[in-house]
DNA sequence: AAGGAACAAAAATTGATCTTTTTGTTCCTT
DNA sequence: AAGGAACAAAAAGATCAATTTTTGTTCCTT
């Protein structure tokens, strides 16, 4: 599965006028190159290797970048300049396409987190691992109930008016 | 710098009386260690170390935990569960200690993430890395608007109303 | 000119080993 | 009984070589 493909259903209608999709824009590897700030030699590797493949050609055979695909190959770029290795990119969007489906809203209303070795995708007040899927939020609010439950539950703690003008 | 030393400033409220401190709660090694469930000899173990490190003492000498080690405790067990390692428990809590001075809220207005390596805290808007301190959130709906501006200042991409039958 | 192939350098991952940290258990002291 | 010390097992982290992935450069083909 490609990085394409987890992105494409979201920023067509982009190109859309009137409600009728009239044209499509369509960029050669230089363009998409010059935009992404990528390089040509990473665009044909990556299209070799699944991570963004652009799914029309001219009439010659030359590959065409859709807008979508731009989005995609510009996130992959945001991630490598966050240190994220392609690798990592690469297990990310495998994961992604196994969450994406169950979201309705576009793409737009996800966030990512990306710290070290890490990317979390943040949606629809969720949070999890783009890596691994894992999911686990810990509101620190809850530990305070937590420990009052856990406490009352026990023997009542010793009243130390004993301590009271020692430090904290 | 100690975890109690980072999340004192926000439990002691809790046991105060009419604006007024009447009683401090106090707790045995053993009774910490049936509240929390935490070994009696992770409590030693972490106490020598300097992680969770009592402040209070009877007249005998033995340590008296407060409710806000009780806090401190709790949160470090949650992580354990969640395999974060004790080192980097540790290494969290110092770089918490840079930050949390700044915050006015109580600590329970923080969130953590957890995953497998890092520990996210979010605090009003802000998100960052425990360990690291390096902050860097992604919007994905940011790269929309990107990738326009980058193909604005670009020249104009090809209109490929030729590959308008094509799949995408 | 545009894309593809080949070679080499750089970067990242993996696996194995070694060291350090953490925890349980048992025994000792008060 | 409570805590501390000693020993050992388990877990985690650090290091380093070997392998794989990724990218740049150059040359070739169309």
């Amino acid at each position: 599965m490609t990085f394409h493909a987890s992105l494409r259903h979201f920023s067509d209608s982009r190109i859309t006028h009137g409600g009728v999709a009239v044209t499509r824009s369509s960029f050669s590897r230089q363009q998409v190159a010059a935009i992404t700030g990528l390089s040509t030699r990473q665009l044909g590797y990556w299209r070799k290797t699944g991570l963004v493949v652009p799914q029309t050609f001219t009439p010659g055979g030359h590959a065409r970048y859709s807008f979508t695909d731009l989005i995609a190959l510009r996130a992959a770029k945001r991630l490598l300049e966050a240190n994220v290795s392609l690798q990592r990119v690469r297990k990310c969007l495998q994961s992604l396409t196994r969450f994406l489906p169950t979201i309705e809203q576009p793409l737009v209303e996800l966030s990512l987190v990306v710290t070290g070795d890490v990317v979390l995708v943040f949606h629809d007040q969720q949070t999890f691992d783009a890596l691994t899927g894992q999911q686990w939020v810990f509101p620190v609010a809850e530990l305070v109930a937590e420990v009052e439950r856990l406490q009352k539950s026990r023997p009542a703690p010793e009243q130390g008016e004993l301590f009271l003008a020692e430090n904290c």
